[in-house]
Formats: C-alpha cells, sequence, structure tokens
DNA sequence: ACGCCAAGGTGACATTGTCACTGAAGCCTC
DNA sequence: GAGGCTTCAGTGACAATGTCACCTTGGCGT
C-alpha cells in the first residue's frame, strides 16, 4: 500500500535532507487499522516505532475489576511512545490502544529508529518532545483524576468530544470510560445537567444546549 | 566539590569509553541540595540535564486547593527526566521535586547532552529507558488513584516507608500528601488499622504490629 | 407481535472528601 | 513547673462518588 510521501507530515523529519527521507521511505513500513482494533495492548506489543499518518489512536487504561479510564488520544502527526516505553522497560502494565477510527500508521525498525535518533538531532529532539508530552499529559490526567470534581470533568469532555454541531453520539458507559468512573455517576451527573438545561439526551445522543454555561463550569476550578 | 569519579555510578555511562567519561568529568558540574530544599518547581526549571548521584528525590504534584500527591521517587543512579521534559514541552504542569536526604546530582550542560546522546548508543538507551520507566510509574499511580481503594493504598505505602525495624515516622498529614487524599482520611483508616491490631501510633510515629496482614491487605485487589 | 439486548434509571448503601470544630502532645519562655 | 503557643490528631455532620441489585425503555430482528 502507498500513501506518498508521508515524511512530509512528520515535524522532526520533514526538515530532513532529501536523501534521509528517501531512505526512510525505504525503509518504514505503512501499516492500517481499521476502526475499533486494537493498536497495541498488554498481549501484543509491536516490536518496531510507530507514527500516525491520519486517524487517531484512542490509549486507556482498565482495572481488574472492569473500569477504564482514557489516558490520552495520538492524533495525525504524533508518535506512539507507550509501545516502546513499554517495550523498554519489562514491566507489567495494562495500558492499550485502540483505532478510535481507521489509522494509517509509519513503522520502523527499531535499527532505522537508532540510526535516525543517532544522526539526525532534529528527529531526536522531536522523538523526545513526544517522550515528554505524554508525560505531561499524564500528569494531567494524575491532576483530573487525584483532585478534579466529576461534573467538571464531565463537562470538559462533553465540549471536547462534541462536533460542529454540538452534539454527540456516545454512550453514558463510553463517557464513565472516558473518565475513570461508574456509568451510574455519568447518568447521574447528565440528568442534573439537563434539569439544568445544559444538555438534551436521547439514548446514545446527547447535545449541548448551552455551551457557554457549560464551558463556565468547566473551567470552574 | 569533588565527589571522585561519578561516571561509575550511571548505568548509560560508566561503560563508556575512558575518553569520553573523562571529558564528562570535566563538562558536567556537581551540585548538592540539603534535605528539604526544592530541587525543581514550577517557577525553578533547571536547564540542564540531571543525573542522580546520591540521595533521594520526592517528586510530587500540588492542586490548587493544597492537596497533594506523591507521583514517583528519583533515586540514585536515575536521571529527573520529569525536568527536561518540562524544559522541551513548553506547557504548564505544577509538580516538583523536593530533596528528601541530602542529595548530589550532576548536572550536564544540554550540549554535552546532545553530543552524548549522539554519539553514545549507551547513552542515548539509558536515556529512553528513564522516560520509560517514569511513564511507567505514572500509569501505576493513575491505576491507583482512578481504582485503587485508600485502605490498601495506605497499607502499600506504610509497607514501603517503613524503616527495617517496622517504624515510620511521619504525620498522618504526609501520608495525606503521598496518596493524594486528606488528612482526615487518613487518620480514619489508621484509626481502624490500630483497632485491628495491625499497627500502633502515637504522635507522629507509626510502628507496624502486623506486617504479615498488613501485606495481606495490601495486596488484597 | 414477540422476544431480546443494550442503554439508561433508581434506591440503598459504602467509601471517600470537606468542613468546622475540639482535644492533646510537645515545646518555648518565663 | 505554669502558662501559652503551635502542630498533630480526633470527631460528627454532611456532600460527592462508587457499588450493587434491580427495573424500565427503546430499538432491533424474526
Amino acid at each position: 500500500m502507498s500513501i506518498g510521501d508521508w515524511t512530509e507530515s512528520f515535524l522532526g523529519i520533514r526538515n530532513l535532507p532529501r536523501g534521509v527521507r528517501d531512505k526512510l521511505l525505504r525503509e518504514a513500513r505503512v501499516v492500517k487499522f481499521a476502526a475499533g482494533t486494537q493498536v497495541f495492548g498488554p498481549e501484543n506489543i509491536p516490536d518496531s516505532l510507530m507514527f500516525l499518518h491520519s486517524g487517531s489512536i484512542r490509549v486507556s487504561q482498565s482495572s481488574e475489576s472492569g473500569r477504564e479510564i482514557v489516558l490520552y488520544r495520538v492524533e495525525a502527526g504524533e508518535s506512539c511512545v507507550l509501545t516502546t516505553a513499554c517495550m523498554l522497560s519489562e514491566e507489567a502494565y495494562n495500558a492499550e490502544g485502540i483505532a478510535e477510527t481507521e489509522v494509517v500508521a509509519i513503522t520502523l525498525p527499531k535499527a532505522s529508529f537508532d540510526r535516525l535518533a543517532s544522526e539526525e538531532n532534529s528527529f531526536r529532539a522531536f522523538v523526545f518532545q513526544a517522550y515528554s508530552r505524554r508525560l505531561i499529559d499524564l500528569l494531567r490526567v494524575v491532576d483530573d483524576v487525584a483532585f478534579g470534581r466529576m461534573d467538571v470533568r464531565l463537562a470538559q469532555r462533553l465540549l471536547a468530544l462534541a462536533d460542529d454541531d454540538q452534539q454527540l453520539k456516545v454512550t453514558h458507559q463510553a463517557l464513565a470510560s472516558e473518565l475513570g468512573t461508574a456509568r451510574e455517576v455519568v447518568s447521574r451527573i447528565l440528568n442534573d445537567f439537563q434539569k439544568r438545561n445544559l444538555i438534551a439526551q436521547t439514548r446514545g445522543q446527547i447535545s449541548i444546549l448551552n455551551a457557554r454555561d457549560l464551558k463556565r463550569l468547566a473551567e470552574s476550578v
């Protein structure tokens, strides 16, 4: 499968010399994941580095009891460092990445990655920055979970997930999994939002009626 | 100040060629922090990379409301990647590192770091591994905070912080800050532990009486 | 029309967080 | 050693969140 010159799509790669990029185009493989499939997980650790060309990967962690929380999303142009992190440090973990849309990714063999990281400063900076962003993302998650109020977090998530028409096609269970809480809690809070005319709900669908007040709530503390 | 050939102390450094290590000894600076002082924080971002020669740094995050949670500890032989993460991605964060004991650290100017990361594979691997470990540490924190029971987490922490005689010199408030909860919650649970003869308490001091049962509790889910 | 299943609602209760106090232990200073 | 101060810990009431068991509803396929 070919998707043209993908080296244009990545910050740390697009300004490399033509020769280096041509070599990358030969060495890398393009892989595709259908929406909903697992990109990586505890029993499915890729042995190569991955860069996301298009689509979006939802990275989440789940508990033994079945609850789940979304850690962050990998978007086009970013690299998925968690897989490499787990490759390196052989520790147990239970995070997994699910393709939210159809995903096209570039996988780079470890040898190519090493050579690039060694020879190309801008590529190395790109990779370090990717790691840093994820660290910061996780700090944010810890902050939210440890100190945030659930109604505030839910309001934030509704605003973030809404489409251009202020609509969301999600179940209460899916929202609960976003926030690492239980469905009942989401239902309670959404009913409260509804009573306050912030949203309207039907089965599997939410419309934001008053984005301004919802935003105010999301930003309160 | 001199502490001898510290290049022995770091995994990714000690097996580098003698010449490289000598150069490092010339380029790096040795810094010392007294116990209790801030090593880094939101308003105090070092502009160089740091490697911990001795002592221990407690990295924690705090909320606006004054609550606090310990993210992980940096021990001798490890590098402190969070400072570099914050250096790179210019995002806001509110984590800080406090020296728990007297700390001796090596700081490497960014230029030396870049050169090493480029030229020495084993050094680069060391740095990547440091990032990976922290990512995994944070995954663990998210898991605990989002899904763990407080009594279980407290039991774990008591066992981890106890000295060889099963004693701890900590206040309830300090334990609350470890776990990201409120003092009252810690007090309640410790009183329960005491009633069950798992521990004994006096002001600022806890003794573990029944480590076996406490451990069983700590491992229960 | 019927049954099935996923989505969502509800009430009771447990756990955890918050608030406003009170009491108690250790340490100064005189 | 008697007050007085500060830090540490205990308590009860209540709010927020998590858990459990069970019920209702909407949509779908046959």
